[in-house]
Parts: C-alpha cells; structure tokens; sequence
DNA sequence: CTGAAAGCGCTAACAA
DNA sequence: TTGTTAGCGCTTTCAG
C-alpha cells in the first residue's frame, strides 16, 4: 500500500494537517517542522491520492480537448492530433489526462452543459470555434476553458498570426517578381478563414495586384481543384498561396501533370509546414504553424487558472523552399 | 450545485445505497425502485463525481502512454500523436484522461515505479517496448499494463502482424517479377525489426533469391542513405521494401535524382500508409498499419481490466499504388 | 505555529 | 430487496 499522508505525518511526528500544510506550501510552519515533514514524505516516497484532492477541493482532474465540427470526422486530422499530444504531454506534469471529442456545430449546447456539470472535467480546450459555440460556452465553465483559434469575452484565444502570415507571404511573392497571385481560403464557415483572407486582399490592394480569390477547403483534393479552377479562370497566374500545405501539394500535383514549372512559371506555397512539405518536388515553400507551442500554452493556461489575456498570437515564419 | 447521489436518493425516496446500486446496475433491485432512481437521476441530471469514486474504489482516471526511447524526442513522432489521439478518444466515454510520457530505455525503472506508486493512474500503454522494459514494470502495475509491440507474461501486447505483411509484400513483388529484391528494416534494437527481418529472410530463402539488407532508422534522411548503399552495394537490384514510408519516399527522391525508373527499373514499397504516401510520385505501395484500432483495442484492454490474450495480432493489407 | 474535527461524494460490507 | 454504517485520503476552518 501506497504512504498516506497520515503515514507521512506519524513518521515525522506531527499531525496531518500540519503535514499537508507543509507538502501544499501553503499556510505558517516553523522550519524544523518543514525540514521533518519533506524528510518523512522523500523517505516513504509519498505521493498524495490526487483522487482524495480532487474530491475535497472539487478540482476536476481531466482536461477535455473538444473539437468543433460539422460531424465526429473533425477528429481525424494529423492537428487535431498534435494538439492533443501536446496536451498530453503539459498535462503529465501536472497529473491531468486528456480526453478527446467532438463538438457538434450546430448543436453545442447539450455536449458544453455536459463537460460543465462533469465534475471530473478540470477544464476544456475548444479547437476550430465558432462564435455561436463560444456563446453556448456555459458559465459553469467560465475561467476553465480556453481557444486555439477565436476567442470571446470569457474564453481567451491563443491563436497563430494567419493574418500576419499571408501579408508576408503575399509580400514575399511580390518581392520575387509575381504580380498575379491567387490564393485558396479555408472553409468559409470557418473563423480561421477570415483573417488570412483579410489580409490577402489589403495586401493586393495595396500592391495594386488583382484580387484572385477561390474558397478550399484545407485537404489536398480541395487544393487540386482549386488550382484547376484558378487555371481556368485566370490562365496568366503567376503565384498560388494556399492557406494549407495539404492544398499546396494537390495544386503542385496538377500543375505537374499539366506540365507547368513551378516555381518558373507559377509558383507556389503553402502554410503549414507539415512533416513531408520539405519532400515535395518542389520543395514546398510554407509558413510555420508552432501547433504544440500554442496548444501547451493554452493547457498551461487552463491547468494554472491563470486569468489569461483575452488573445495570445504567435507568430509564423517564412520557410523559403523551391516552390516559391 | 451540481446534484449528488443523496439528492438523487432523497428524490426517488430511497437510500444512497439503493440509489447507488442502481445506478452502477449493479446489485439486486426491484423494477419499481430501479425506475425511480433512473427517473431522478436523469430529471435531475445528475452525473457521478469521479473523485468520489475514484477514491473509494481505489482505481484511478488516467491512462498513461509511456514511449520508451533513448531520449525525449521519441515523443515527436506522429504515429505516437495517433496512439494517443485514439486513446483520448477511447477515454473520453469513461472519463479517463491520457497523459504521455518518456521512458528511458536504458534506466525505465524509476519512472515505472512512479507510475505504479501514482494512484491517479489507471493504466499504462507501452510503446515501442523492449524486453528489458517490460522486464522493469513493477508488480503494482499488473493487470493494467499493455503494450502495443511486443508483449510478456504480464504484459499483453496488440501488434501488427508486420512479419505477415513482410512476406506478402516479398511474395507481391516476386510475383511481378522482381528477383533481387532489397529491403531496409528498422533500427536493430527495436523489438518491432525482429520480425520483418526474419520474414524477409525466409521468403528470399523459400524464393531462391540473394538476400540484401540494410538497416534503417525509419526516417525519410535514413531511406535515401540506405537507398544509396543499396545501389552501391547491388548495383542490379530490381525492388527495394523500406520498413516505413518515410524511408520509401527517401528512397524514391534518390532514384530521381539518380534518373532511375520507379517503378521500370526498381519497384519501391513502403509500409504505414502514412497521408501523404499516395500523393507522392509515383503514388507509393505500401501496406497498412492500423494504429488507432489497435491502439483503441488496446486502451480498451486496460479500462475493462479483463484479463487479455498475451497477444493479438491485427493483419496489415497491401495497398497496390503505382511505385511497386 | 500546530492540532482536532468535520466533511467532500461515493461504494461496499453488513444488518435488517 | 433495502437501509445503516463505516470509511477511502485529503483539505480546511477553527481552537488552542
């Protein structure tokens, strides 16, 4: 059997509440008193029942990584799966697991009223949001849950700079000559869309550039006919920015079987830089997207109950390949 | 306040035991009460504290995969995203969490005595297992440990039948005609080689052809190094088999590099199925690798706690592309 | 600065 | 078939 912390308190002669007042770092005690207790918990190897914690300071124990979308197919996606890895690994420290499901976007409500009532729910991490989700966030979960993407009032966003990210980008193909880039959105349901497509359409404006734009739908089938759309539309297109490596590699893919260079006669580039992006050929050209940084922080956040402010943005970097 | 058992058995008019047992469909219990309690419970929405059960029951509510390895980046390995992804998702319908972790491979003792001492564990996944491993894991941990790769007495392992797949794709390549057939396997200390190797070796053997091996890491870098050795060493070789797709598309970008037909001259064969694998050029033959059932099978294992065979092997399917 | 005491919500003997 | 009882291991007032 495992010490308890009355094993703990006996061998170091002093009572329980002492000793858990001790190994908390919380309230007064005399150093000599201190000095005993860590002693006694290091020789018995102590380690405290996180279940007998939870149950007295009402703390959940799980951390719930919910992930909106029209059907549970959201789940599988390689970022959905990084996410909840580097969830996985900042919760081990902290004895927090992870549990991973699916958010219905039209019908949030019953499934956030669910994790809200779980007591076993520590805290929620809501990937691919939507505004109406957010406002079905219940108050129950106030303080607890946390955004990679948008944010609202009470839920703060921890978000990569995909607006930033398509000014350079857009930036970088001028700078190397282009003058008619088209890009290929995301979804248009999808918050992550709009500011990418912001900010492609200042910077063309601002470069004087024609405004080519085609809505994708970040998978590599979505890129090919994109392309072929761009193709038809606008044959003297020099440059395609997709708002994803996946439809990056499907835009490469016609383009080869149409025969058209790349980068000589259009270039390409991606965002993302998924793990085969450098493998392509071309090599794709990309912009990061620090997912496990942003996800262990907005763990950290949710697991430390700090007040997070409301948007954290992490910047993305150019990675400058052959294809544009 | 959410509502606990005594409010339920308080509405229902019976006692907490009775209530309790009710609702854990456990014990006996008229039709009447059974109905009374069910009706309360879910008019008053009432969900179980985890904790509270928790502690009493003594179990715990996270289920750990440890990764053994020779440093913390094993961790950074998609196939290790999706073990976890489909554990946190297995979880989620028992609101157990998933937390990850590292395992020396040259000292996993303390951390697995942790692990067994740690009563907010559940259970522990093993992966990429060696035998010195699983000769560590402490007697604590008995009954809730599994193992996806190789097994021991104690510890039931789920794996993939990669000899099985070995030999089919050996014996596919024969069949279209190759005869100096090449194959890169894993690194030599991982477990998870053994058994391709030796298939391998018996199929050339009962084939009546050379025997080429070289080893690999697994990695795209270690594919085109291997690929090269190969064409050094066997000029002639007609068909390379790379243990994963990442050193089959490193192969493929040497042999067009080098000029060399794919699959007119050498046939290339991956294994995994990794996204990208059909996108690549040629599109890559490969063979499956059903982790997220295996790794669900395996989760399942240890939340029911029922006594698993010591090994269940899942078959792996040949996936006919262009490159082989 | 320290200890006594109460109780978090639940399960599982045991008694009725 | 049901209710009573006794904790699981911990935190946290409240007295000393």
């Amino acid at each position: 059997m495992p010490p308890t912390l009355d094993d703990v308190a006996r061998a170091a002669g002093v009572s329980r509440s002492t000793a858990s007042r001790v190994l908390a770092g919380y309230g007064p005690a005399s150093p000599t008193t201190r000095d005993r207790v860590h002693a006694a918990a290091t020789r018995l190897g102590y380690a405290p029942n996180p279940a007998a914690r939870a149950l007295v300071t009402g703390a959940g124990f799980r951390l719930v990584v919910a992930v909106t979308g029209m059907d549970p197919h959201v789940l599988d996606d390689p970022y959905v799966d990084r996410v909840v890895r580097a969830a996985a690994e900042v919760g081990a420290a902290q004895g927090v697991g992870v549990s991973l499901q699916w958010l219905p976007a039209d019908a949030p409500g019953p499934a956030l009223a669910r994790l809200a009532a779980d007591r076993g729910v520590h805290g929620v991490l809501v990937l691919n949001t939507t505004e109406s989700v957010l406002a079905a966030v219940p108050d129950g979960l106030a303080g607890r849950v946390a955004s990679i993407g948008i944010g609202s009032p009470t839920v703060p966003a921890f978000d990569i700079d995909n607006g930033g990210a398509t000014t350079t980008m857009i930036h970088h193909l001028y700078a190397s000559g282009r003058r008619r880039i088209a890009m290929v959105s995301g979804p248009q349901w999808m918050p992550c869309t709009r500011r990418p497509v912001d900010a492609y359409r200042t910077a063309v404006r601002e470069l004087a550039l024609p405004v080519r734009m085609v809505p994708g739908d970040f998978t590599y089938a979505g890129g090919e006919a994109a392309m072929s759309t761009v193709l038809e539309q606008w044959p003297d297109t020099d440059a395609l920015f997709a708002t994803s490596d996946a439809m990056a590699l499907g835009a490469l893919a016609v383009l080869r079987v149409r025969g058209v260079d790349v980068p000589g006669d259009i270039a390409v580039a991606g965002f993302d830089d998924i793990p085969f992006a450098s493998y392509s050929v071309p090599a794709l050209t990309t912009a990061t997207h620090p997912v496990e940084r942003i996800a262990a922080a907005a763990v950290t956040a949710i697991l430390t109950g700090t007040r997070a402010p409301a948007a954290t943005s992490y910047p993305s970097h150019l990675l400058l390949r052959e294809s544009a």
